[in-house]
DNA sequence: ATGAAAGCGCTAACAC
DNA sequence: GTGTTAGCGCTTTCAT
């Protein structure tokens, strides 16, 4: 239509120059007559690259909330094999409590030179430098789970940690009386690490100054393992009025038993659909959990790398996901959810 | 690697038949040995063919929940025509307290002949005479909103609105004296004919019922605009020891500022994120929303029909979505994560 | 019953 | 700078 061969098209359509000033523009201006949509599915037939993805997570093995990262990227990796394009994922794990070893885990994975990077930064000091050699060596990257300010990540997928704290807040004291003082419990945390945590208990005692004037305890209980365990919960429990609690990670299922168990008006909240938080869910002994979804979170951290490396497709710099209310009621309807998510366009 | 040609291995992989068996068997084997995966994307290429779907919905401009219907279609459709697909939408439209005006704008999309239909049978009975013609001319047809037992549709995409209702009450009784009583609200429904709104007291009242035998009232108010409704609604707040009430529909909003005016105890639970219902849970006059989420229905709706159309891939016949729980501290997170699902590869 | 060949929309390699 | 061409994996048509 534009008189020129598709060669001299297919050069304007991506830049690549060597293209006459005249010709570039008659070419531009038919395309934008016939409203030219480029057919993206044809696209990726040509280029018959196989792109490797490495996934830096921690090890699915220690901890059920990252064998459900590991399963979302499972998902994204058999979505894609699905529409026949053609994807390697390398997993690397770490230990989520050494930084060490994510540090030895980010040094291989950056030697194995990648097209692409999905990392969940949970030491975020220490791993900047490691951000920064993958931006010198332009390999792109997106950040779940935790969120590193000083770093030019292609994307952040995860929620906002504030509103999370906010939300607990006001599942917690809703409907309960005004002398209520409520507890924070974070659970084998390092906490001097986690940006994290501190965030969640920040936004929590934001929401109850700013609405209620409650009174706020927080508490660091060390391992489960440890023999002073029990007492340390017990003192927790003594704190006067106490009418709820607030277990800032997925591990309320440690306390919730007990704490019900002495004081069944205590309310609960926690965090993510793993096994024995549903138990819990389901015999009453946690009131609310708040679903961070990491199997969702890494799927999408998956499919956007894939969007980007065929399409170069950009993506928002943060995404942050829905803060989904689980409670008994509705647990089932969240669980066969999932399962149902699996056509070719999705 | 069979010594067969192309054509054969295509007749053996779609069981177009002219086949021998020799032949057939040996194909079969070396498919197997490969793991052959069909390129589905590939698949798309060769047949150029430009489908029409018909969307059968509610009037958008009657309603702001079938606005957010409408926006799914559309969201759909440009995820479609992104990928290179041709579909061709044709929207009828209805009106959603009018039988006939559905029975007709059925008939209509009937005769287009469409290749598949999506459509929201707000009418239970009216209905099946249509499905039962679509079925006989094997016309796909994918159900939104309303499930209807007696055809055998392509899919039923919706919620469990009894689980909706036993939610709902969960969210409203959490927390309140044992003495306390609830009301259920109706507002501008031909009870009757709702399948619909029955299920969801059914769940509440069931809910109730089993955990704490509070007493439940229900009430059936008429058209807001009436001169009588203010005074319905007055009745409804004479209930004695009133602690709660739940609206049906996504018509919380009418009702919401004016009880939280009169009785600022009550506690309220209605459906939908429209932007009435928006307010009203920032300035904490509804408490709890339950979300349908009618957008990603829709959106879902269409792709399960591409998915079918396009790659015959089958769908369950089910399609339950979650039952998303809002309150005013994590509306926003749902608000700005639906703007962000916007890749190739969703 | 089987094979050969064209073509879907696009990219990349090469020749001029 | 520009045009030509092969080929991505698959479907479809036509000839045998």
């Amino acid at each position: 239509m534009a008189g020129v061969s598709e060669g001299t098209v297919d050069r304007v359509l991506h830049k690549r120059g060597k293209v006459s000033e005249t010709a570039a523009k008659r070419v531009r201006q038919v395309l934008d007559e016939i409203n030219y949509k480029p057919n993206l599915i044809a696209r990726t037939l040509g280029t018959n690259r196989n792109y490797r993805i490495a996934a830096l997570m921690p090890d699915q093995k220690l901890d059920p909330y990252w064998k459900q990262s590991f399963e979302g990227i499972s998902a994204g990796e058999s979505q894609l094999a699905q529409l026949g394009i053609h994807f390697t994922i390398e997993h690397s794990f770490f230990d989520p409590h050494k930084k060490e070893s994510f540090q030895e885990a980010a040094l291989k994975v950056f030697h194995s030179r990648p097209d692409a990077v999905l990392v969940a930064p949970l030491f975020y000091y220490a791993s900047i430098p490691f951000f920064k050699e993958l931006s010198e060596a332009r390999i792109p990257f997106i950040l779940v789970n935790t969120y590193i300010q000083e770093v030019k990540a292609l994307s952040f997928i995860g929620q906002d940690l504030f509103k999370s704290g906010r939300l607990a807040a006001e599942l917690i004291t809703k409907g309960q009386p005004s002398n209520a003082s409520y507890a924070i419990v974070h659970i084998d945390e390092d906490l001097t690490n986690s940006v994290h945590l501190k965030e969640k208990e920040r936004g929590f005692r934001e929401f109850c100054q700013i609405n209620l004037n409650a009174s706020i305890h927080s508490f660091v209980l060390g391992t489960p393992q440890s023999s002073t365990f029990r007492d340390q919960l017990t003192k927790v429990l003594k704190t006067p009025e106490l009418s709820g609690i607030f277990v800032s990670t997925s591990k309320a299922y440690l306390v919730a038993p007990t704490i019900k168990h002495e004081n069944a008006a205590v309310r609960i909240v926690g965090y993510d659909l793993i096994k024995q938080n549903l138990e819990c869910l389901q015999n009453g002994t946690i009131d609310f959990l708040i679903n961070q979804n990491p199997m969702r979170q890494a799927k999408l951290g998956i499919q956007t790398l894939a969007n980007y490396l065929l399409f170069k497709k950009n993506t928002p710099p943060l995404h942050l996901f829905p803060l989904e209310i689980i409670t008994s009621q509705n647990v089932s309807t969240y669980l066969s959810h999932e399962g149902n998510l699996s056509g070719i366009i999705v």
